[in-house]
Parts: C-alpha cells; structure tokens; sequence
RNA sequence: UGGGGAGUCGCCAAGCUGGUUAAGGCACCGGAUUUUGAUUCCGGCAUGCGAAGGUUCGAAUCCUUCCUCCCCAGCCA
C-alpha cells in the first residue's frame, strides 16, 4: 500500500544507513549463518541481511522505557532496510548477570512486537574467540600485562587535564605477557594480581584510550559459563569483538559511549589487521539517551526502588519498567508510536510523560471497547419509575465503530451515578445533575433532578430524580429532548463491585531528585489509590489482560496478576482527557 | 584548565554541500460536529534558528569570538 504508507521520519541515522547502502559500503560481505571470526566468515555465503544492528542488554535488571527507544529504534531500522536485528546479552560481568534477567529480557522485546529469529546471541559464547585475539593482540605487542594494583592504575592514569603516566610493566615483552596471560587465565593468579591493558597512549586527551583494561581476572561462576573462566573481557574490549563476530554494520548504541568510538575502532582495525574479524567492520553511531519526566530511569534507582519496597515489585503498574508498563495497561503500540514520535537525535532532551500517555490514549481510543464504570458511587433513586420494574439498554462497545455491535446493559428504579455528576449549587459552566437540571443517562432515559437526600452530618447520599417515559434512547422522539449533560450509570442492583487501583505518577515532580535532593523525597504519595467500583455486569467476564476504556473516566485494564476468572480487577491506564477538569484546575 | 557531544516555537524535531513564506508531530488557543466536557474536523501558532561580529546580492546554513548544557579519570556496562 504505497499511498498509505508514511514517509518515515527522518532521522540522523537513517541518514547514515542510506549513504552507506547507497555507497554499497556492506554488500559482498560473507555471512556464514552464525556469528564467528573471520575465516569462518569468509567461506560463508554473501551475507542476506542488508545490514545488521543489534540491541544488546545486559542481563542485570528489566527493561525499561529508554530501553523501548533503543530497541524500537533498532529492530524498526531492521524492518525497514531489509535488515537483521540480533538480540545479544552483553553478559561479561559473571557477579552481576543472572538467567532471571535474560528470561525478563526475552519477554519483554517480544511484548513489544519485535521477532529476531536464530539471531539470539550471548557474549559469553564468544569468550573463547575473544581470549584468542587476546593472544594475538599481545603476540603483535598491542596488549600487556600489568600488574599494578587497582589503586596504583587509578593513579598513574592522570587526571581530565593531566596526562597518565606509563606502568613499569607496560615494557613487558611479548613472551613475557603471553606467559602471564596464559597463567592468569590457568587461575594462577587472585582476583586483582593482573590485568590485560591495551597499549595505546598513556599521554592522550582521551582517557579511555589511556592504556584500557580489557581483561580481569575474576573467579565466579558465570550464568552461562559456569566455572570455565576466571579471566573476563571487559565491555570495552568486548563488545566491538561481539559486533564484529555477529556480523554488525551499524552498532547503536547511547551519547556517553561516544568517547569510546576512537577505541572501538582501533580495536577492530588492529584485530582485521591480524586477520581476526570479517570486513567491512561495524561502525559505532551514538544517539541521545531518553530522559521522560515524573519517572526515574536509571537502573540504579530502579533497584532501590524495588529493594526498598517504594513499589511492589519490577511490574509495578507505576515503575517505568516494561513489565510494570504491562501491567498498568500500556500497549505495545503506543510504545512504537512514541518512539515514531519523539525521533533520534543527539541533543539530550526532557520528553514529558503526557506524551507518552498520550500515545498510549491514541492506541487504547482506536483499539479499547467501551464500558460503564462508575468509580465513586452516590445513589441515584428514579421517584416515578415503577416499582420492581427493571429493563434492557444498548450500548455500543465502540462509537466510531458500529460493527462491533452493542451489548446489553440492565437498567432500574436505583442506580449508581459518579459523586461528582451531582452538584446541589452547580458552579459556572457546570450541565450535569443540580436541582432543577435535566440530564440524560447515557444510552438510556432522561431524569430530572428534583432533590437529594443528606445524612446527620449533611453529606449527600442519594439524588432523587423523575424520569421521561418516552426519552429512552433509540425510541421515536427520544430526540425531542435537549440536554446538555449526559452522565454515566450502572444498575445497582445489577452491578458488579470490583476492586480497581487507580494510578498516577510515581513522582510528585517533573525531574525527581534534581538538584540536592534525595529522588525518593519526591516520590508521589497519592499514586496509588484502591477503590471498590460499580461496574456494568459485562465487565464481569473480563479476562486478564483485556482492555477497555471506562466511559467519560479513562483506560482500564484487567490485571494479569490479581483477577481471577469471574472476578477481575482493574487497573487505571491512563485517564482520558479532561479539559472542564482542566479549565477549572 | 584536557577530550567528546549538543544548543532551531512550551516539548520533540527536519533543514545545516548558502537562495523555500524556517518541514512535521505533540501541546496550546479559536471554531464546527458529537448521547463520552472524549474522539473527529477545520483554522491559528518562530520577521525567528544560544549571543555578538564578519563574508555575501543573499546565512539557521560559511568564518571568528564568546556563552550555556551534557558525558569521560570502574579491574561496571
């Protein structure tokens, strides 16, 4: 469908992607059907994927939105240049990666809508072709053992205007630092005795080229590896390894990576010139990272959050991880649409919640059936309708769409009505339910209020109201009447109460923990409210997971954890919009 | 004070090999439709591109100087 088919926005990176297929910068290049080094690569056949990205997590915590950038951003480049996208766990860390977190992973990407199918990759499987161009690396004399401590490196380093100084190991010879590197990899040596360094230049402006660890020795056990390795590559030496093993052309990854571009490079240019990796080697671009308000994203925080129960768990409905996106009723389009939406690009940026909630409306509008909700009940008593008599409504579950056809809902003398739908002295501008004021009760009959009905201490508990025999909805003359107002209801005596867990922001403020103050101070008290609802009988049946849109309140979703068959409980997605709340706010 | 990155409408963001009335989206403000104060629809919304100079017939785009913000001194990623 090319006339329906948007251009898709242009971005810096796509800018890239396109030269370089235009140069043919990446074509002929072999692919043998599985990451490898490059004279495994060289007898494949030419590689199908027009280029290869990757979204490369480590397994050591969930996901959350700034990573739905990263992988919309990713996988959609895939799908849009006849590419591959490969999911790798950068796993080289053996005391901070578990399976739990590789499982999270899995699912989550999947959730968002994205298959990267055989191309499912962990760094640890490379681990013995990296320790071999270790070898290699030393033999040329571009890698030494060092045997410094961690406190005397830190210090011969230099400073930001200092240049470092040489370690007295750094004139090892080959021979020597083979020996030790093969030592250090027998589990010769404690954790910390040496360390693998690449030598570059001690004196250069960029510290990361100052002479950078790229292995330490480290007895733990890995998930992956077990206990086969006490010497793991750092991420620095790694992950070009893992880009180039894999086949990678545009390596993605966030701003703060870009001073180490210079290394990625020299590494890769030194290991293709020791005939180690398939050319045309990847290249690294960096965008800026998402920054969203009212939430916090750094994994950092997010552990603590969870650790010191501020949240339930990593799928709290309010913590900005994917599960708890899940939970709370987000979709996956709404996520694709915000990541269209916001672009790439390499200023940082302050994106605000709205409009990723935003998204998330347009999706659940278009895609939610409508349902009657009525979240703080007040009784509303029909005076001249008759006694015991009850009858059926039609309601559309979707306005803009007829074919999805009407339901049924129950309607009687005593019904439930939202507290604020009644006002006994209406303010300005105010055309629901005062005395004296006709409404219609949706799909149903027009009322018009003649009073109400207070306790000892004058609370109002119930609203009296005269009905109009031939008002009903969807009879002849049904139209003669002219309200303005036309307010929700559910039968009480056919309601269903339901829990439902009405969210709002994790954080009281826009940017939490700004400036001196400690980001937990900022956490919002109120964003959690559970309350018993009366809920249209349908709503009864709902499966965990479905979606519906409460009418005139907002999305609401069937909690996968808590409902049970026949018993579900809702959770507030996100409010519709609201603009007589907003005028008068 | 070293190295790297960025500053275009309230929030994002094109444009940046000089020549267009400075795209587009979101938000916002009007107005129309509406049995959701929702949706939808129409219309409005930067004499201005961090600042100041300069080059040019012509500059957001080129040059100079300056200002502001972000990242880097883990044997983390």
């Amino acid at each position: 469908m090319a006339e329906t088919e948007k251009p898709a926005a242009s971005n810096f990176i796509r800018s890239i992607v396109e030269a370089d297929l235009a140069a043919g910068k990446y074509a002929g290049r072999k692919w043998s059907g599985k990451p490898g080094p490059a004279d495994q690569q060289k007898v494949g056949a030419g590689d199908t994927a027009a280029i290869r990205t990757r979204f490369p997590p480590e397994p050591n915590g969930y996901l959350h939105f700034g990573h739905a950038k990263s992988i919309c951003l990713n996988f959609g480049l895939a799908l849009d240049y006849n590419g591959a996208c490969h999911l790798r766990f950068d796993d080289t860390n053996p005391e901070k990666e578990e399976q739990e977190y590789v499982d999270a992973i899995v699912d989550a990407v999947h959730w968002l809508g994205f298959e990267w199918g055989d191309n499912r990759y962990f760094a640890s499987d490379y681990f013995q072709w990296m320790y071999d161009f270790a070898e290699k690396l030393i033999e040329a004399g571009h890698a030494y053992v060092d045997s410094q401590s961690a406190e005397e490196m830190r210090a011969s380093r230099g400073t930001l205007t200092e240049p470092g100084k040489n370690s007295p190991y750094r004139v090892r010879t080959p021979a020597e630092n083979l020996a030790l590197f093969r030592s250090m990899r027998a589990g010769e040596f404690a954790d910390g005795a040496h360390v693998l360094r690449a030598k570059i230049d001690m004196a250069s402006g960029n510290i990361n080229l100052r002479d950078p660890a790229i292995y330490r020795i480290r007895h733990a056990t890995h998930h992956n590896t077990g206990d086969t390795w006490c010497i793991y590559p750092m991420y620095t030496y790694a992950h070009p390894i893992e880009d180039a093993l894999e086949n990678i052309t545009h390596s993605i990854c966030t701003l703060e990576f870009a001073d180490q571009r210079p290394f990625y490079d020299w590494l890769l240019q030194r290991l293709a010139e020791l005939g180690c990796v398939n050319t045309p080697l990847p290249q690294q671009i960096e965008f800026a990272r998402l920054n969203l308000t009212y939430v916090v994203l750094s994994k950092r925080k997010l552990i603590q959050l969870v650790e010191e129960k501020h949240v339930a768990g990593w799928d709290d409905p309010r913590l900005p991880t994917l599960v708890g996106a899940r939970r709370r009723g987000f979709t996956p389009e709404g996520f694709r649409r915000f990541a269209e939406m916001i672009g790439v690009a390499k200023s940082d940026s302050l994106i605000d919640m709205s409009v990723l909630e935003g998204c998330m409306r347009d999706h659940l509008g278009e895609t939610a059936p409508r349902r009657v909700a009525v979240l703080d009940p007040l009784r509303l008593v029909i005076d001249n309708y008759p006694a015991g008599q009850e009858e059926w409504c039609e309601a559309p579950n979707h306005p803009q769409k007829p074919e999805w056809g009407k339901r049924p809902m129950p309607f009687s003398g005593e019904l439930w009505i939202e507290r604020e739908d009644f006002m006994e002295t209406p303010a300005k501008g105010y055309f629901r339910l005062f005395p004296g004021n006709s409404v219609r009760l949706r799909y149903g009959y027009v009322v018009k209020c003649i009073g109400a009905d207070r306790d000892a201490s004058g609370n109002v508990v119930a609203v009296h109201c005269e009905y109009m025999p031939d008002s009903k909805s969807g009879t002849p003359g049904a139209d003669n009447y002219k309200v303005k107002g036309n307010i929700h209801w559910v039968s009480a005596k056919h309601a269903y109460a339901a829990e439902v867990r009405l969210y709002d922001r994790l954080f009281a403020v826009a940017t939490p923990g700004s400036g001196e103050r400690d980001f937990l101070d900022d956490i919002n008290p109120q964003s959690m409210t559970v309350i018993t609802a009366q809920l249209e009988p349908a709503l009864k049946d709902a499966k965990a997971e479905e979606r519906f849109q409460f009418e005139r309140h907002g999305y609401f979703v069937a909690d996968r954890v808590d409902s049970k068959p026949g018993a579900p409980v809702f959770n507030r997605t996100v409010t519709l919009k609201d603009s007589w709340a907003a005028g008068k706010a």
